[in-house]
DNA sequence: TAATTTAATTGAAACGTTTCGATTAAAGAA
DNA sequence: TTCTTTAATCGAAACGTTTCAATTAAATTA
């Protein structure tokens, strides 16, 4: 078992003192060019590279990043989650950090309740995907730890937060349909308590009224408990078994709603987008192999992480860093399930 | 900014030496209850809790586990390796290890390819996923590091793996069809050269023979250079687009080319499982929004990283553990693109 | 030439643990 | 009572870096 090379190694056959390689190692200025290039060539000979743990003591950082899903979007079939998670992955290697993913229950009561990560001081900055508890962004700011909240905003709290543009998303949505002549436009959507489903909503109100089109309260399901596939059953049997005028078309606020709609409506014989056509929002995998494809709105979703990613670790790197709001773009994407073609004019 | 609270904190407060606090924290023998109990009772109280590098440069051991896919794994649009990390996420913290991802290319020839946390010596052993370079696999020999390999081996070198039962799975498949009546199968493997692939392949070979069924070479499609919907899809194209005589039902040694393959035979009029049953393999969530619902046969990713993760654990607790090979169990799922209805009796 | 500034290098402390040989106190054996 | 064993605790070294004040050497100014 051959011993591990240190910097000491490197100070020996270089003849110079520890100190100076490690102002070498952490290019820090005030070394003699001549002296660096030896050193550098040193270092490529005898294979060295810094151990991370002696590092994280002396400098007091981990260089890894701490990511929190609670357990219900941890567990949740449909990676919306997942993708996010792996964005900040891909975007931490190119800033040299490791990304340290745990799950949490929904608020903060127990003090072992507290992911290890952060008990043991092993990450320089955190990042919150998704619905939380405030106690969470409470005990992380009480750490003086950099924050950044993912697809989640808590109004009363200054913390930088990393969304998408869900208004414009529904809108889009809204004019599309509308520009197929449906004014009859009903609305899944689930939790309406998540941020994220919340401004569909209101933007689904607002391009309504905007357009002059009068908004059917029969034609709206927002009670269910979740977001997920049989939230979107649920609704459409709600909406689908009322007597009286139906809509024409349904903008569900996610895709996994809009597929549970569909189910829904293709049990029941109603034909899609023939009598019905629905729209969902995500742009999940799923939509692209259900018959019809779904029409749908695109997410960024790995963009999302990376740019949570840079934003922290500006936090880091500078502590002043200032108070941020980050929206991606959306765009609609046309397909079979809304019965509208693309439109070339407009 | 309040200082954090380090082990002297405790030992002072006890009036006890911090060895002693050491000893208690690791929970070793050689203490007095009393003694125990009493410092104990002063760690929960300061909120005490070991810190990662100081703990990490004292014991050489980093507490963490390190997780290496091939960069085309990682692209991947379907999550298979996805829940096989999912998997040793979930199953790490319950031994309190986490887990560092990074993505690598084919084999090892340049030094400053090596992931950070193997320069950095920030993990205590390695999970490789999928196929792999061998020269990885000698790298991390050379390193001292426990390893094992998921969904991959490598018949010269002396390394633990965790796989599954691709064999059986397929039989399970080719003997379900044939109780279906058929006799005229197909079977599409894209990258044969894939272990898994190819034991899907030799199973499937060796199941019609038994079977007495006759294998017709023209209803094989292994040349492709990958295993994605696109190489289903050229695949079948093959395969369907020859004169003579068609197979009544192709096996897929993935869901993603089932899925490429039934894209053909729909848009080229192929009833599906009416003219063509068809069948895959790994149970993905896809194939349960396609229409007719896709009949596969499950494989426990999510397991296979959990098993991983158990058996890399005790590597690293126990170095002269020995090697082992393990086969997660598969199960066969019927649904409708087989037009086979699952047996009753047998 | 002497005094001052600047650039390069260094020694030593600090970071917070673990670990191991040494020490002390108590218990048991002679 | 004295010697030996065992249990509990401790002191100090070690782990491999970074960081900062101090030193030295060289360059510049007076």
């Amino acid at each position: 078992m051959k011993r591990k090379i240190t910097i000491r190694d490197v100070a020996k056959k270089a003849g110079l003192s520890v100190s100076t390689v490690s102002l070498i190692t952490n290019n820090k200025p005030n070394v003699n060019d001549e002296t660096r290039r030896k050193v550098l060539e040193i270092i490529k000979q005898l294979g060295y590279h810094a151990q991370r743990s002696a590092r994280g003591l002396a400098s007091q950082s981990s260089g890894n990043i701490g990511f929190i899903l609670t357990e219900d979007h941890f567990s949740q079939a449909e990676p919306f989650y997942t993708k996010i998670f792996l964005g900040t992955e891909f975007e931490a290697r190119n800033h040299n950090f490791y990304i340290l993913l745990t799950t949490v229950g929904w608020t903060l009561k127990d003090h072992n309740q507290v992911p290890r990560f952060l008990l043991e001081h092993n990450v320089d900055g955190v990042i919150i995907a998704g619905k939380i508890g405030a106690s969470w962004v409470d005990y992380i700011h009480e750490q003086n730890l950099p924050l950044i909240l993912i697809d989640y905003e808590l109004p009363r709290h200054r913390v930088s937060t990393v969304g998408m543009d869900n208004r414009t998303g529904i809108k889009l949505v809204v004019e599309h349909l509308r520009r197929g002549g449906h004014t009859k436009i009903g609305f899944i959507g689930g939790d309406v308590h998540h941020p994220s489903i919340a401004e569909r909503f209101a933007s689904y109100r607002d391009t309504l009224s905007a357009g002059g089109i009068s908004i059917v309260n029969q034609w709206i399901a927002v009670g269910e408990a979740n977001t997920s596939l049989s939230d979107g059953y649920e609704a459409a049997k709600k909406i689908f078994s009322m007597n009286g005028e139906r809509p024409t078309a349904v903008v569900c606020a996610n895709d996994a709603m809009a597929l549970g709609c569909m189910k829904f409506l293709k049990e029941t014989g109603v034909a899609i987008p023939g009598d019905v056509a629905i729209v969902g929002f995500d742009n999940i995998e799923a939509g692209l192999h259900v018959e019809p494809r779904l029409t749908t709105v695109n997410v960024h979703r790995e963009e999302m992480g990376g740019i949570a990613v840079r934003r922290l670790v500006e936090m880091i790197k500078d502590q002043s860093a200032v108070l941020t709001k980050t929206l991606t773009p959306v765009e609609l994407i046309v397909r079979d399930s809304c019965g509208v073609k693309e439109d070339v004019s407009d």
